[in-house]
DNA sequence: GCCAACGTTGGC
DNA sequence: GCCAACGTTGGC
């Protein structure tokens, strides 16, 4: 049982999308680092659902891995925004997990709420530059951030 | 819209 | 294997 970080643009797809939906692939992850992390996940890991480049970037909830991941198959759609001609049903480059919604957070924590937060400097998500969407969560830095989400 | 930081691509 | 150019991310 781990935990972890997913990130989305709720423009894109949102924790509310996610309530209504109940279960939803998680799709379109095309970095070599966050998909490895996606392939780490097993079913019953817990994750935050964060949302990013938006007015209110933060932690907008938190979800569970239905099903641990299998080949993506937006890849393979060269309709899809996420289309990856180098793919093919043979060789798959990208994975995708099944997701099920489990809380929102309302308010979202804010991203100033992380950062401000000593105990969770190690967290991929603070750190100056990083663009990593997937990344693992201590089990630590969990409960500092549940606790951030007043629960 | 801006722009800094990052990851990927592709020529050499 | 190097590295410049390019496209993307994501906060502000």
């Amino acid at each position: 049982m781990a935990y972890w970080l997913l990130k989305s643009e709720p423009s894109v797809f949102s924790i509310d999308d996610l309530e209504q939906r109940g279960i939803s692939l998680w799709d379109g992850v095309r970095n070599y680092q966050a998909r490895n992390f996606l392939r780490a996940m097993q079913a019953g890991d817990e994750a935050f659902f964060y949302h990013s480049s938006c007015p209110e970037p933060g932690i907008a909830g938190i979800m569970t891995v239905a099903r641990a991941a299998h080949p993506d198959p937006t890849q393979f759609n060269p309709d899809s925004p996420y289309h990856d001609p180098k793919s093919s049903p043979d060789a798959p480059r990208w994975d995708g997990i099944d997701v099920c919604f489990s809380e929102k957070f309302n308010p979202v924590i804010p991203l100033a709420a992380l950062k401000a937060a000593p105990a969770l400097a190690g967290l991929a998500l603070v750190q100056k530059g990083s663009r990593l969407s997937v990344m693992p969560v201590s089990a630590a830095e969990w409960k500092t951030i549940r606790k951030l989400a007043g629960r």
